[in-house]
DNA sequence: CGACATTTCCTGTCATGACAAGTGGAGTTC
DNA sequence: GAACTCCACTTGTCATGACAGGAAATGTCG
């Protein structure tokens, strides 16, 4: 009971909306009422509700109770960083297949990523990723020496990379995404099951400290017919980013 | 001077921030200091910070002064749903070739994302999109009835498809954008001046009301050495999305 | 001179009180 | 019955005051 009362407040309505107990479209109790639920004042209350419309959950105006926007509680960083992670949020089961882990000189491309100097060591991890026992995924992943070391300290069957990394001390918490298409080299081919030069969805991903310094530039492959990337937007709240797996809505336009 | 307070400072802050006069990395004034410079109390200092903190603006936390975290003041909606208004965003300049202009029944696919029955008229829109004059992108739009014949009042040249819309009354204010990668068909190929089966960065886009009321969907492919997509995620900010053109860095690993 | 303790500053949190402004419904009038 | 007016309710905005907790500067002691 440390937490301070508006994140109580905010986790409870959070909770509520999630559960249904607050469908879309309700009006959610008014800050007098919460007031007297929680024996506060309207600081926390309205605090709490800000964090919310901040997230984007409600809407609502001058006048009106707030309303339920959306059920849908955002979690990005995660999810958008693990594919493990994501993997189980959404209920499917992820797997890999090791194809390799070496210590080697930096190449010119990643020496520019990654901020090291051309020659430096790094560590390179090439992985296929299934869903549900299907490949989805070849990852091709460049560490720094100092994080990529901690790699081979750690059975890289037994779950989360990230997770690993993180609990290690590693600062993960700035990211950035570059998505594109490229035809499947003979490696992509053979991994994923798929004819060479068919379209796959890559992104380029530098993940690193909040104070800009890389620990790893991957370059993953996505089989599109099993995982797309989602961005949904709204004009008068923060967009909210992810994975989509199997078939969503197929509306192909010829 | 009629704007709330909390809005007006929030403001200047944003405008010191982009103008330069606080630099990343420095700490912005105390609140007890922003509380003298416009004779406010805490109330509405903390809440302009706060404003500027879910915007991801700025960073910092208990008994150290607020920093600048990024100079880059987000407006995420309006460029990632107009091609013209992203391209003219980064100082490029947006062009276009109207290949078909129709009134058409809908068939199944279309029907099913824009939320009308199979077969109701719908107004279909074949364009080639440009960026300083160079191919980049096959969009196939499909709007509903009643917004679509807006359309044949509008010349189609002159200017921001959406911005005419919105001028008309249509309320564009939620988008749904997923991604993956197809190979380029023979319309594609012809258009963008590519091989046949090149891989393409597809997105399909839904836009519509905040009620949920689909107004328009989109088959947007793009050509991916000329536009891709980023997402810059931190931890404890909100995501920001956007446009990428032209040469990133092109770091590819093989 | 360096390690440690103290002090000071700053933000986070919360209470109380007050007024402005928008919404919606009840009551009234035509 | 329809349109209008009025009022209760609700949120937005702002002031004042208070205390806790973390960070950094300062002073002190070995």
């Amino acid at each position: 009971m440390d937490r301070p009362l508006h994140e109580r407040i905010a986790d409870d309505l959070r909770r509520r909306i999630a559960s249904g107990e607050l469908p879309v479209g309700a009006t959610l109790p008014s800050e007098a009422r919460l007031c007297e639920e929680w024996a506060a004042s309207r600081g926390p209350v309205r605090q709490a509700l800000g964090t919310l419309r901040a997230e984007g959950l409600i809407g609502g105006g001058r006048g009106r109770s707030p309303e339920v926007r959306t059920g849908q509680v955002p979690q990005p960083f995660d999810t958008l960083l693990s594919f493990s992670r994501w993997a189980e949020r959404i209920g499917r089961v992820p797997g890999q297949r090791i194809q390799e882990l070496a210590l080697r000189p930096a190449r010119r491309e990643v020496a520019d990523a990654l901020a090291v100097d051309e020659g430096e060591t790094v560590v390179e991890l090439l992985r296929l990723r299934l869903l549900d026992g299907r490949p989805a995924m070849v990852e091709r992943t460049v560490f720094v020496e100092h994080v990529g070391r901690l790699l081979f300290d750690f059975d890289l069957d037994s779950g989360s990379i990230y997770a690993y990394l993180i609990e290690r001390g590693v600062e993960l918490a700035l990211a950035r995404h570059v998505f594109d298409a490229v035809p499947a080299d003979d490696t992509d081919a053979r991994l994923l099951g798929v004819p060479a030069g068919t379209p796959l969805l890559r992104e380029r991903r530098r993940a690193g400290s909040l104070a800009g310094e890389p620990y790893e530039f991957s370059d993953d492959r996505y089989r599109p017919d099993q995982v797309t990337f989602t961005i949904e937007n709204a004009q008068q709240a923060p967009p909210m980013v992810g994975r989509a797996s199997g078939s969503v809505t197929e509306s192909v336009l010829t």
